[in-house]
DNA sequence: CTACATCCATACCTACCAGTTATAGCAGGA
DNA sequence: TCCTGCTATAACTGGTAGGTATGGATGTAG
């Protein structure tokens, strides 16, 4: 008996919620359609899942058994979605480079043009990763370089070049007092509300707040943004302040927004990084060319 | 991204095939329909699966790396389900109880009651299997006991209770020559052809075709029958004859078809059986029941 | 005990899609 | 060059996933 895998995670997520609506809300579709469609599925394999009434909802011994095995399925299926991608991109000779906000910054054109170069049966394939992922894609295997901001997640099996150290600016709104300074003090930030990178961004999250030069002054965070136009749309419109590295600057005008730099707070550093298994000659070769591209020909 | 087990069940049959058309048929759909549908699986991961010419099929790198994490996923599938249709099973009191052709015979309904009688509050799911798999339903989980014509393949962790043994006759087409005889002589049925059961069923096929009885005299397999329907409906046409037990022949009255008694051949011996790893008390009450009908109380 | 609030189910509608048959188009072999 | 075999396309039909509006049941507050 064939399913559908958008039926298994109406499943899981009914199951975990034990609630159809808060379900529905969190799969973004209303809630008798994903009624209708559990209730579909309990036809298609011909087993109660869910005992129902309008008030409760609680699994039967059938959508018990089942809610980790429909999991791991869904687990199992993504895995396996992203070792065909990689095989994909191998076989047209497709390189899959991630980067997060603005890449290596001016150095990224650079690069490229390094790299085709070299290589120019290579493709490449630019995607942005999202904030929540400062491991722009390698975590998952969606790509096979990035360009990180460190830190990264230390527990991640990943190899890492520095290509550049930049210091980090602060992004206000026009408006607010302290853009008047040409230098903003770092100990005028500490009552500032900021907007942060999502929680799932681990240390990442505490470095982009300035955790370590606050001292244990606690952080007001005012909003998350998942990428850097929902932060810059936050600054603009008031809701707070952010760190950035000094090339964002350069690479996100917006009219409401101003950069300035910061005294006592360390730099941003650049890395290149990979899977530390992945022993691909064509991996090594873009190091290679990043380097190049890094420090010009003496 | 979510995708329907159907599409990878036809991409593992194209794949397999290598072959749209033969694919096609393998899955009972037209060749157009599981063209379109390779290429809507295609569409929705983004990926190409196969290379197509109207002369050759071939797996891209992507397809080879899908193919068997395809296989592995709809495995795993069938196993998720059948795991969870044993907890529903288990919940409600369900004793699912396989059988093949006429089961136990007249003793059969005695069963039922007798475990009723014991276990008013559980109730009995019969389901009749294919003679593609003697064990009934027990080697896939689809069901809790069986009742099993032996030989059983030796290597099921089976736990086996015989409950009788009967002749087996044989089945004729009335207009046959042989049907005059009272007791038909074993050697005079050695050159006719026999309807048999599917190549699947191992020994019980060479049990059911008298192997060991003709003494490396070859058979002569004119049809395969995947049920005692479609069997008995090949004898009455004529296309061959064939054992079968004793009670049977009470069971499946068909115009167009004689039993007969066989000499020379070994009876047909009719056992309980359930996973040896099953060790639920309600098993052993099953048993006892047969056990209790079978041997009417001294 | 009644009124209310909450939440799942039902009714009904629309857009899309899985399947069908018929046929076009392409490629290899005699 | 024609024939044959195979995949793709076209046009159609029934079914279904999604939507909104509303019914109906049940626990809770006063």
């Amino acid at each position: 008996m064939d399913v559908d895998l958008r039926l298994l995670r109406y499943f899981v997520a009914v199951a975990e919620e034990l609630h159809f609506t808060r379900a529905a809300e969190r799969l973004f579709i209303s809630q008798p359609a994903l009624s209708k469609q559990v209730r579909l599925l309990e036809t298609q394999l011909r087993l109660k899942l869910l005992r129902r009434s309008s008030r409760h909802v609680e699994l039967t011994a059938a959508g018990n058994a089942l809610l980790p095995q429909a999991r791991q399925l869904l687990d199992t299926w993504s895995e396996s979605l992203t070792a065909t991608r990689a095989a994909a991109a191998e076989e047209d000779r497709t390189l899959r480079v991630g980067f997060i906000t603005n890449a290596a910054g001016e150095l990224t054109t650079q690069i490229l043009a390094e790299f085709t170069r070299r290589r120019p049966e290579w493709r490449i394939s630019m995607s942005q990763a999202l904030w929540a992922d400062p491991t722009c894609g390698l975590r998952d295997g969606s790509v096979d370089v990035a360009f990180v901001r460190l830190p990264v997640p230390a527990q991640e099996p990943l190899a890492l070049r520095i290509l550049l150290s930049e210091p980090r600016w602060v992004a206000l709104p026009s408006a607010h007092p302290l853009a008047r300074h040409e230098v903003v003090p770092f100990a005028s930030l500490l009552d500032e509300p900021f907007i942060a990178t999502p929680p799932e961004s681990g240390t990442w999250r505490d470095f982009w707040l300035a955790v370590s030069e606050r001292r244990g002054h606690p952080v007001r965070v005012s909003a998350v943004a998942q990428s850097s136009e929902e932060w810059i749309e936050a600054i603009a419109n008031g809701f707070g302040v952010g760190f950035t590295a000094e090339s964002t600057a350069r690479f996100y005008h917006r009219p409401g927004v101003v950069y300035r730099p910061v005294d006592e707070i360390s730099p941003s550093r650049l890395a290149l990084a990979w899977r530390r298994e992945d022993r691909r000659r064509i991996i090594i070769e873009f190091a290679a060319a990043c380097a190049a591209a890094a420090s010009p020909a003496a």
